[in-house]
DNA sequence: CTGAAAGCGCTTACAG
DNA sequence: CTGAAAGCGCTTACAG
């Protein structure tokens, strides 16, 4: 049933009925309640695509994930915030993947031109980002997950990597370790940057060395992490504290350290990132893993407050936010062995 | 810059240009190409909703998650699949979440009324699933991942639950194990029932008794796996042999029977269904997980390949399939202990 | 507060 | 092989 169809059958001009049910105030209080009690009854809904040529707007925002790689954890749990936001205002996701850079800029210039989205999520972010100028040029509006850095300002949202990393490094040199690595992920993210700079940062000011040999990165995969910390075990003199970027990567830490005969927590101390995953959590392993921890999904449904006023017409350089990052203590963490 | 100006500008009409962009075959190669080339040239883009409009399709298909816990690590393989399929036709992947069995009804009913989605992917499915019978009430086709009794045929992809979990249950008794115990998902889903009528029925078969106290199910997290695994360990009888549902609860299951100070394939064999996540690999862990194996994410592609064959006029009882399921042994299983 | 009508940007049956 | 024109189902400026 169309607007017309449902109109005449209820006696109103279609005028009346589309602004009774977008909600307008100019319409009278019993008219609205009449027509929507009626299209509830008869079935009736807008149709959608109509809807958005008559408007200009889309009604859905894009997201696109590069090689079937990124799309793992982190992102589902961040879709699942983000979708769980949107929702609440009717707009959709939509996903794509692509394989290359060149696909994903393709795919941005593609969701432009076809008005397919009214704005995009960028995520992943490099240290200089080419998607974030070419958004800005296609007149795309976006949100970006992470930092990167751009001539013109732009929407963000981006946890504060850089304090995290410092908070679990501190830590550990108190407890007395000097000899500290570190798991990190792929060194061209942000992210990672922020990372490993804080780490940096924080053993010089603790006076400890830094040894190239204990600055590890790859995904964050169990695998990844098991490799890594069999290497810095390898070491003639082995870090007695690791951090691990995530949770997946300390998985493959602990296995590594167990194998090796030493005890996580009194042999190794170990921090991991928790973007906190329902199905894994440090409470629950063995022992209880210390972490700094900053729930992804949250960051997903902030994002989606933050597009939805971007589309309001908020202007993006209000929407900026760097989400500091709780530091827990559990029993992953002691003394520097004597 | 729209068709009207852009046929303008190339000195055609509409028709031509429309006919020459969507493929048609009255259209002049030589005037075809002219068309593509100025389109890329000029940047010109028909707009997906006035397309949608003319042509009563939605050009994307549509995926709803109950609850932030059904969007986990399964779902983003899942996706991860569909979306690299559907990508290549252009047919975008609509993501909502709901809460609760009546939203997500409430939910395809929207839908359907609003021509959003072309079509929608059903998954996790219950024995006797309403959705079902709703989406067919609502003519609003649909592939079901998983499977579901229903009057009507339905076009779905399903692995085969049973011979997976058979196979495992087989193996261990073949290695003298007399208590096995299984760790299922939420018993209300087809797949759960059908693992648990496999291992039921296997274990008969061998002439094992079946003890309820071995038959666990939960969510498939490392919490739930743990949990189980300590519950089994503590019984006056524990088993010697365990199948897990999934890595995740496979993870937690290790845990327990480490701590427990008894060894993995030694004094406890494990078998974990993997649905490969690139994150998390059998082979990985120590001792190497023995599996039943089924890439989650080739589903998905599959799924992809389906809809669209679904949305060329297949007949959905033409497109069902039940995928067979790998047994790969590893170091996780080995005979009974004396 | 309500309505007639133009317009959003495409596709496609019909005519040539 | 190409084109003029109707139609897809909405929204909204304008008039009353």
């Amino acid at each position: 049933m169309n607007l017309k169809e449902f109109a005449a059958r209820i006696g109103l001009s279609q005028t009346t009925v589309s602004r009774a049910m977008s909600g307008y105030p100019e319409v009278k209080p019993e008219t609205r309640a009449r027509v929507l009690e009626a299209a509830e009854k008869l079935g009736y809904r807008p149709n959608i695509s109509a809807q958005r040529l008559a408007t200009g707007r889309a009604g859905a925002i894009g997201i696109v994930f590069q090689g079937g790689g990124r799309f793992g954890p982190h992102s589902s749990e961040f879709m699942g915030g983000l979708s769980t936001r949107l929702q609440k205002d009717g707009i959709d996701i939509l996903v794509s993947t692509v394989e290359t850079q060149d696909e994903e800029e393709a795919a941005y210039r593609r969701l432009a031109a076809s008005k397919r989205v009214d704005a995009v999520i960028v995520h992943t972010t490099a240290c200089t980002d080419t998607r974030i100028a070419l958004l800005q040029a296609q007149g795309l509006p976006f949100i970006v997950h992470g930092r990167s850095e751009a001539q013109e300002p732009f929407a963000f949202l981006d946890i504060d990597n850089f304090g995290a990393i410092e908070a679990a490094t501190r830590h550990l040199a108190g407890l007395g370790h000097r000899r500290i690595a570190l798991i990190n992920g792929d060194i061209a993210h942000t992210y990672a940057r922020d990372r490993d700079a804080a780490y940096r940062a924080t053993l010089a000011a603790h006076g400890l060395a830094l040894d190239p040999a204990l600055a590890g990165h790859g995904e964050f995969t169990d695998e990844t992490g098991f490799r890594l910390m069999q290497a810095f075990l390898a070491l003639p003199s082995p870090p007695t504290a690791v951090i691990a970027g995530s949770m997946m990567s300390a998985l493959g830490a602990m296995r590594a350290i167990r194998i090796a005969g030493l005890a996580v927590g009194v042999d190794v101390s170990l921090i991991a990132h928790d973007d906190v995953f329902p199905y894994l959590s440090p409470d629950n392993l063995v022992p209880a893993l210390t972490t700094t921890h900053s729930p992804i999904r949250a960051a997903g449904e902030r994002i989606g407050d933050m597009v939805l006023r971007l589309l309001q017409g908020e202007a993006p350089e209000t929407l900026q936010e760097i989400w500091p990052v709780d530091f827990i203590v559990r029993g992953s963490t002691g003394p520097a062995p004597a």
